[in-house]
DNA sequence: CGGATGTTGTGATAAATTTCACAATATTAG
DNA sequence: CTAATATTGTGAAATTTATCACAACATCCG
């Protein structure tokens, strides 16, 4: 169908997912994968993947399944992570400093290629083969780099005011890991990672689900219950 | 309505964003907020919030709105956040260390009260006041520390193994940070949060969103369209 | 007091997303 | 070649989620 309009944000997540796990599957040895293999394997319906990757392309053979190799490149190219980008980092903390060694990024071609912080104690000192630079010098790095990702790891306080600095640099894609509710314009693309509210999220798990689970299996035994 | 059955996992991490905001708007000195003010502070419609609240409760007054500390109180308890969790942390690397030190965890409740590490390097050393234990040590500790919920910041190769001891000694809420598809029992709950996916949903905006909201731009101002 | 205004909670409706069902087609074994 | 089996891609159906519309009621102001 090739039709890019309208793709759910969820569905770009989970194409994310296949390209992992393809990468894992690729390094097994495998050449050839079936749909429902592989949503066994990541725990998604086959449909699911079938119907996220037919809105991009045909990329599977009837009665055979998926080239992994052939698959992995085709959703590299959808994510665009066929390439490498540059990437600032905002906030050289504790945070910060993880992100820049993480090597994730790099394996899946994100390079931080600048890291931000107004701390002067922190400005001049080299991290990662990378200097700290004040945020004076962000619009400059941003051009002079080719840098069109920001990733936020400043302190909510001062969030909001360097994601503005980074979008009226040109940043287009900004990843915040301030707890804080920002705001950008038109055009930029900002995804939220709450840590705290990750483990909120199982909070509740662990204060209401268990429970309701427990009662749901407690009500199944005594009425052998089709419970819809 | 309180009806605890059925409740969304994004209408969750909404609840939490909620309290956050609520959070922010108390520091202000705000004691009410409407939905409509408090929706336009975090971006999303007014009728959301209503309507994620309406499943617990009726925590509002008509004409008038939510008493902002109230609010916060109701949607603590029904996080389960009204209490203090302890969580154990597994891998002593840069993204433990930093998870270790981060501020957002304890403000919002949740005690790191113990850290596992395979490598003998920096078993024994103490972190932000906390001895690194060998994973053996597992068992023994989260029964004694009454620990409820564990992160996995170690690398993909052994996170299932680590997910799978915490699990068998009755941990029953994991964050994994690993890239890696874990799996886990029925009863256990499970949220991923894969660093480098963030960034590929942001190269995929980039690479094609962004072309795609430039053509209906285009398309919007050739006719005049009523665009809100 | 009374009308204008503001706001909640929720049933109804709309929109989005996921799952089902199956035609089409490739592969394998005899 | 034929029958049995495997698997994709996709229209249709089911399900889930978000938004609308409005009754109910509080507050404000004259």
């Amino acid at each position: 169908m090739s039709d890019k309009r309208k793709i759910a944000e969820a569905a770009i997540v989970r194409l994310s997912v296949y390209n992992r796990a393809l990468g894992e599957i690729e390094k097994e040895g495998l050449e050839i994968i079936s749909s429902d293999e592989l949503g066994d394997r990541i725990g998604y319906h086959a449909t699911q993947i079938r119907k996220d990757l037919s809105c991009f392309g045909e990329f599977g053979e009837v009665g055979k399944g998926y080239f992994v190799r052939d698959l992995r490149d085709a959703i590299s190219r959808i994510l665009g992570v066929d390439r490498k980008w540059n990437v600032a980092l905002a906030g050289a903390g504790h945070l910060g400093s993880a992100l820049l060694a993480y090597p994730g990024f790099r394996q899946r071609g994100f390079n931080i290629v600048a890291v931000f912080d107004n701390d002067l104690a922190k400005i001049g000192k080299k991290w990662e083969g990378i200097v700290i630079q004040d945020t004076s010098e962000l619009a400059k790095t941003v051009k002079e780099q080719d840098i069109r990702i920001g990733i936020i790891a400043v302190s909510p306080q001062v969030s909001q005011e360097i994601v503005d600095t980074l979008t009226s640099c040109g940043v287009r894609a900004i990843l915040n890991f301030a707890p804080a509710s920002i705001t950008v314009g038109e055009g930029v693309e900002l995804r939220n990672v709450d840590l705290a509210t990750e483990l909120e999220c199982l909070s509740y798990f662990l204060t209401n689900e268990a429970e309701v689970r427990t009662e749901v299996l407690r009500k199944i035994k005594n009425n052998n219950g089709e419970g819809g």
